[in-house]
DNA sequence: GGGCTAGTTGTAAATGATTGTCTATTTTGT
DNA sequence: ACAAAATAGACAATCATTTACAACTAGCCC
């Protein structure tokens, strides 16, 4: 009965526990911007006995089904997070990790001027903004926060 | 005496046969946004004895002497490109490879702008358009020419 | 101009993130 | 509840990249 069945099943994806935890796990708003290997270890918290396999299976389940975004932030490791929310870009706090989200409507209609231009036809795009907070003190707590 | 040497003494590297190699196959201009494997496979072609370890030190050595930018494209792998160049954001074509490079004050100062807004000092960013050659039968010629 | 020493190489093994394989288990329509 | 089809779990495999280490070499010293 939670929430999580009516999204999977609107996604077409049979309702299984793994499913279920993982897709909790990404709407609890402490989880934006979550890796594969951070999800798992949530679930190891939670003892539940879920595979580092099936984490990512069913991440990228959701990912065809349009439930989560992936990014490439810098580092290698890709992050998910949940897909209802409107376009927007992020700018990433390297001292401390915090992620913020913006949208920009100028700049993104320069994209596609930019795409026109070339003769191109956008499809996606990918883009991150990355410095440090300039307020050092609440940065260092923040990323205390983190562990 | 090739050019290449200056280039090698200047960054404070020892001037040696894999570094004057991997500096030329990225000066050439067919070479631009070249992965760490492309290169490997030139330098076979032309018949050099270097291995591909060798190849990812000397473009990381590259990269810290500010020689090359490395990029982070869509699908895992990183490109390098030569960084002699002002800064300049990229336009990808997904069907041919094709990259388009471009700049765009307008999109600099908003990012500055945005960043400022949330208190944050900017220290790089990554902006990446994708999409599709609107001409199909050029797009088809280049991507056939790669390979 | 040979030798020394730190820097560099090649090979192969290690790594980290992610995917594939295979069998056992679970979900779901009937 | 029951069978068919999808899914999970364990673990091997893969891909890009890095590291370890022993052998080699560039660049400087005399």
């Amino acid at each position: 009965m939670p929430e999580q069945n009516e999204e999977l099943k609107r996604a077409g994806l049979k309702i299984t526990l793994p499913r279920i935890k993982i897709l909790a796990i990404l709407q609890n708003p402490n989880n934006q911007h979550i890796s594969a290997e951070d999800v798992y270890k949530l679930l190891l918290e939670h003892n539940e006995e879920i595979g580092l396999a099936t984490v990512y299976r069913v991440l990228n389940q959701f990912d065809d089904a349009g439930i989560v975004t992936r990014h490439h932030f810098e580092g290698g490791k890709s992050v998910f997070e949940l897909s209802h929310k409107k376009h927007h870009d992020h700018l990433v706090c390297l001292s401390c990790g915090k992620v913020i989200e913006f949208e920009d409507d100028v700049i993104e209609q320069r994209q596609e001027d930019i795409a026109k231009l070339h003769k191109v036809k956008l499809t996606n795009h990918s883009l991150y903004l990355y410095g440090e907070c300039e307020d050092e003190v609440a940065c260092e707590k923040y990323r205390k926060a983190q562990f």
